[in-house]
DNA sequence: ACAAGTCTTGAGAACGCTAACAATATGCGC
DNA sequence: GCGCATATTGTTAGCGTTCTCAAGACTTGT
């Protein structure tokens, strides 16, 4: 077994087709001036050698790594799976960002991050110091994150905040919160529904507060009170719980709820059939995130759907277009959809309407 | 904004702790015979300067490249994302890996691979010579692929597979699939069920084979008979509908499924509800699995849990500690267990018994 | 106190690639 | 054909590490 067999390098290529180091370089790069000749007998050699090039050469040597960095929340990430609760929020990201990554030649790696930790500004800067990534992806609350930004512009490196719209250094894309939940909360008052209450998220992500303000204008274009109908959870779900509860003591006449996570809207669930509520009879129920989860609860949920591959995908192209200095920071918005399940139906015919 | 501030490398350590290069190499790698006042020095002056070495130049010039990279394949993925279901395989992956690995000082990459195509060994071989990984987790259904195996055994790249147990090259470790099948049909035996079926995963998937024979076994085990009570499909819904109908057409007396996979169990639990059987009391259902959805149904689901996140982990491990030249490739099982929800009930004392 | 180790440190080459520049070839206007 | 601009190729010098090997500083046994 040739155990370690001699890997191909460029020097082998430049041997066998007859050329410099530098013109199967150029080749390789796609570099301009070279002859149309030369190109293709060092293409057929690099075809026939089966050469690619090593990544961390091209590192060592060129100004750029190819090299995309994605920063996850590690808390939050470990907390969902160690409950089996599951974002796909991982998933996604990957999908997003590996198959955008692959198609322009780079590659795309994941980094766990604990934002509770005073460690983050040395574990980002680890990060960025062994691997020398050409871009950085922030995904929240790390978008927000005023430590890893500065750090970040100091470095030079381009990054990207998703979920975030708050102007800022940086590529900002987000997936229309304040929209998504005017056009939840909007949906709801078509099917006659007035009394629409609000689970939000924490007000450490600027999103939640962008659904509130959603909510709010939709509930205002009709005319609609909304004082009392609103609580916050931290997404999990046993804060959805504890805040469907309130709600639902506090107003007897709900006949909505919008959560803005699916873990929080699958506890609402939950709750309404405790009290012997159905849904959507009874209880209309729209959720964000739209992970697998709420196609298969029983009534499937009606949900806003977070484009998040898509949102990444779109960040990857972003950071590598990026011109090494350019300064335009962009802000991207991917608007998110709403997927029609069976937990919203007409509101009942109030008493006194 | 001091764009592109100049990395600290380990020259300047060197300097500023007035030793050689290869002194602080030393004392980076933890390697033997430096004086521990030296050893002092020089930690404190990379403290002091923020240090981390490059990966790329480690690459270069080390033998090791501290890359672990985990092929998963690129079709059922994007299969599984773009229709919503979602296996969680990825993420519990990418847990799994990641944390072992930066446990180690290596960095995990993912890379998705297209199994149905002809281009395994191209793109594999690209991934290969472009990372030059430390070590390479292979994961259904490559890791039964034969190509794959003997290009990494060729270029001495050590490599685990996960989910087979098949005698191969390279370290092996199973999540105890025979073993798995025979629990679930044993515990359903326990709760009286006498007609016990089975929907088994494709054929493709050596474990698909495994479960099947627990199964038997476990039936036999009891003198129960267990023909016309297999159905296979791909592991997606479509295929649990078609099977869970064949299986209850064919059995009227069928009082238990299990599945090879959440997907198939949701859409068993679906064909029993269109028939009016209520899971548990009329039909016992157990799912294999246990991805966030079966939490979350109605009735939650009894599943085997497959223990994804640990065996990667070890996997990791296992690859990392490695010898360079071990050629001592082992088997490892880590167990899957059953966690109880409430698909599972007694079976109804049937008629003649 | 001397030879023969064993520890500790350092110097220089090498890893595979690209940037910057130098050298040569080609084209074009007249 | 000449001279200059431009297109094409090659040469050299690193990038930041670790490896190999050599040199100096200690030990130790006798």
């Amino acid at each position: 077994m040739a155990r370690g067999r001699k890997t191909v390098t460029i020097r082998d290529v430049a041997e066998d087709a007859g050329v410099s180091l530098q013109t199967v370089s150029r080749v390789v790069n796609g570099g301009p001036n070279v002859r149309q000749q030369l190109r293709d007998k060092v293409r057929a050699s690099i075809e026939r050698l089966g050469y690619v090039p090593s990544l961390a050469a091209q590192r060592m040597s060129g100004s750029r790594s190819y090299i995309i960095l994605a920063i996850n929340d590690r808390e939050r990430t470990l907390a969902d799976w160690r409950e089996r609760r599951g974002t796909d929020w991982v998933d996604q990201m990957l999908l997003g960002g590996i198959l955008t990554c692959s198609q322009h030649g780079y590659r795309m790696m994941v980094e766990l991050i604990d934002t509770h930790s005073d460690h983050v500004e040395r574990e980002l800067g680890a990060a960025i110091s062994a691997l020398q990534p050409d871009g950085v992806i922030l995904t929240p609350p790390h978008s927000e994150n005023k430590l890893i930004t500065a750090l970040l512009a100091e470095r030079g490196i381009p990054f990207a905040r998703i979920g975030s719209n708050a102007s800022g250094p940086g590529i900002a894309l987000t997936m229309g919160d304040e929209g998504a939940a005017h056009l939840a909360t909007s949906r709801l008052a078509e099917l006659g529904h007035r009394r629409i209450a609000m689970i939000a998220g924490p007000a450490q992500y600027s999103l939640s507060g962008w659904r509130i303000e959603g909510w709010k204008r939709a509930m205002r274009e009709r005319g609609l009170p909304f004082e009392g109908l609103l609580e916050a959870g931290d997404f999990g779900y046993e804060a959805g719980t504890r805040a469907a509860r309130a709600l639902l003591d506090r107003n007897p006449d709900l006949t909505a709820i919008i959560a803005s996570s699916d873990q929080m809207a699958l506890a609402a669930l939950e709750v309404a059939r405790d009290r012997g509520l159905k849904v959507p009879v009874d209880l209309s129920l729209i959720s964000f995130d739209n992970t697998p989860i709420v196609r298969f609860t029983q009534p499937p949920l009606t949900a806003i759907d977070q484009p998040i591959a898509e949102t990444v995908s779109r960040a990857v192209e972003q950071l590598i277009a990026r011109e090494p200095e350019g300064e335009n920071d962009a802000v991207i918005e991917i608007a998110a959809g709403l997927v029609e399940r069976s937990s919203t139906a007409p509101a009942r015919v109030s008493v006194k309407a």
